[in-house]
DNA sequence: TTATCATATAAATAGATTTTAATATGTTTA
DNA sequence: TAAACATATTAAAATCTATTTATATGATAA
């Protein structure tokens, strides 16, 4: 309704916002976003749409892969918005653990050598299997 | 549910958004707030209420009335989002309405001398016919 | 050119939030 | 202290948003 509130919406919703935070740090298809957030495809899909739409983040193929990025040029509005963003994530543990789960995944990537579904799914594997060890 | 989230849903909502405006330029009774923004008396509670559970605005009493005011002091995280807000209502024409709309109000109750129900609604009368007046 | 794969979109469901209608609270005035 | 008044709170209705399930698209590889 509202384009201005728009902006604000963006940002009121977790799931979306975990995206946002890992995308800030690297470059990533949809396909590792899933495995690195244990998400469902299309609600990776549809939370990188309203992100894009929004103009935070940008798209490109590579074969059959959609690569997203975190937009560097941001409105002042956008920027601002974004500041708020990095101080709520340093205070929330739901954020920095998606950092250790995007470094895992880099990890298990480098040695797989692959970016797949398949890949994806050992990764999400190992991931569980991980966090059972270290309870919490 | 999570915390740090409703930092950002307090400013997703645009009644909301528009009691913070015109709090930021005077305090007001709860029965003013409902004449400027023609609102209902448990819409401009709720959200009042929700503001405030939020940090961004305080009240007092006296009499029968419930004042409210916008606090100044606020931390880095409610100061950055309330600069971006000030961006927004500067380009969305709702905003600036109701900034009329509260001057017309001060020099309505300026006249009447009275801080009331009744008369609150006797300035919402005014403002409806003048709005009929000034089309669009 | 068909089968497969990664992602997007649409339809259906579930959950949350805003708004209203009804009622309760607390203060003042008669 | 009872009636009137301003505001708060609760319950119900209406609206909106996130999420899932199912399906379509568009690219690659067989």
């Amino acid at each position: 309704m509202n384009q201005a509130l728009d902006l604000f919406k963006i940002f009121s919703d977790e799931s979306r916002l975990r995206v946002l935070n890992i995308l800030e740090k690297k470059e990533l298809a949809v396909c590792q976003i899933m495995g690195i957030l244990g998400m469902s495809q299309p609600l990776v899909s549809r939370n990188l749409f309203l992100l894009q739409r929004a103009g935070f983040i940008e798209y490109r193929r590579e074969g059959k892969l959609m690569y997203y990025r975190f937009k560097s040029e941001l409105s002042k509005k956008q920027g601002l918005l974004f500041d708020v963003f990095r101080i709520v994530a340093g205070e929330e543990p739901v954020f920095k653990k998606d950092m250790d789960s995007l470094k895992d995944c880099e990890r298990f990537q480098k040695k797989v050598g692959k970016c797949n579904m398949e890949t994806l799914k050992a990764f999400m594997e190992y991931r569980k299997q991980k966090q059972g060890k270290n309870k919490k």
